[in-house]
DNA sequence: TCAAAACCCATGGTATTCCATTTAAAGGAT
DNA sequence: ATCCTTTAAATGGAATACCATGGGTTTTGA
């Protein structure tokens, strides 16, 4: 399973044009290289981003709801409406959304900053605030994580 | 699998037209994209909108339902009804109808929002209070989402 | 016959595509 | 290691194509 690691700071020029770093590009699952689906990170002013088959798993898990249901309704239009596909042009490069840079105060530089499944695009002071802020957390509730471990099987369990 | 999503501000003109978002229309399934269906949200003042497979879909499910029950005949006549197809002019533009239009408070501007399989049209003063109110929601229930994960065989079961 | 719908074309703005240049990374030889 | 060569990636700008929109004209059906 290809992961987004490390970080990078590229240029946003006049038309909100930036690279995607091709590490990033190269990460994305086969099949799906032509775009990446982005949206308002949670819990923070920075955006975050996937690819589209990660997208057609949260949706296709939106039918364990009944179609007409209140929560198929909300779950479905909370999260679908929010999304922005981008396709990258002949050079790797996407232009962000107006409303998105505005979101993550994002101006001239933007800082791609991976976390596995996802990657995230900051402003880069924010981020090396927030990371400085993450770090700290860790430290303290570094104990939480325990890791899983994949059996030949493909199953997943608990392991030292 | 092509997904509705994102969302989309268009002008209605005089004669009821309206740009159908052009990424919403290349969503459509091979074979059918020449027009939509739609009708009246269940649970909001919006209308809801697909393709003409989708409804297909649904109405192949009604044979969930013995033929001359109660349930077959309550469910095929108030979700066939109420449906309206409209075809796409050669810009890609819809007439909406005049009752839909009032039901969701339509005048002078369309929200398109995508929801995945389907999407919405909102007056867009009206998406923003509901969209806010579905995010909230969303919070509470999260934990009823439960992704579901294929296997290598291509069937479906739950998953961690 | 008349209004509504379908069709056609023109325009402005935006997004996409293409090409040229610069910068950075990777590899090889000394 | 250092320098040089080669390749790939990032950046800048211009040309092109597409799309949303407005208006007009023809067809349709009540």
């Amino acid at each position: 399973m290809p992961l987004f690691m490390s970080k990078y700071t590229n240029k946003v020029d006049g038309k909100g044009r930036v690279s995607v770093p091709s590490q990033f590009r190269a990460a994305l699952p086969s099949g799906f290289q032509k775009s990446i689906v982005m949206y308002q990170a949670v819990n923070h002013g920075a955006i975050e981003c996937c690819d589209l088959l990660h997208i057609e798993k949260v949706n296709d898990s939106l039918e364990g709801f009944a179609p007409y249901s209140d929560e198929h309704d909300e779950f479905s239009l909370a999260l679908m409406s929010g999304l922005t596909e981008l396709c990258f042009d002949g050079n790797g490069r996407i232009i962000l959304p107006q409303d998105l840079m505005e979101y993550a105060g994002i101006t001239n530089l933007a800082t791609f900053a991976g976390k596995g499944k996802t990657f995230q695009i900051w402003e880069p002071a924010a981020f090396n605030r927030e990371l400085d802020i993450a770090r700290h957390k860790v430290k303290e509730k570094r104990d939480l994580l325990k890791f899983r471990l994949k059996t030949t099987e493909g199953t997943i369990k608990d392991g030292s």
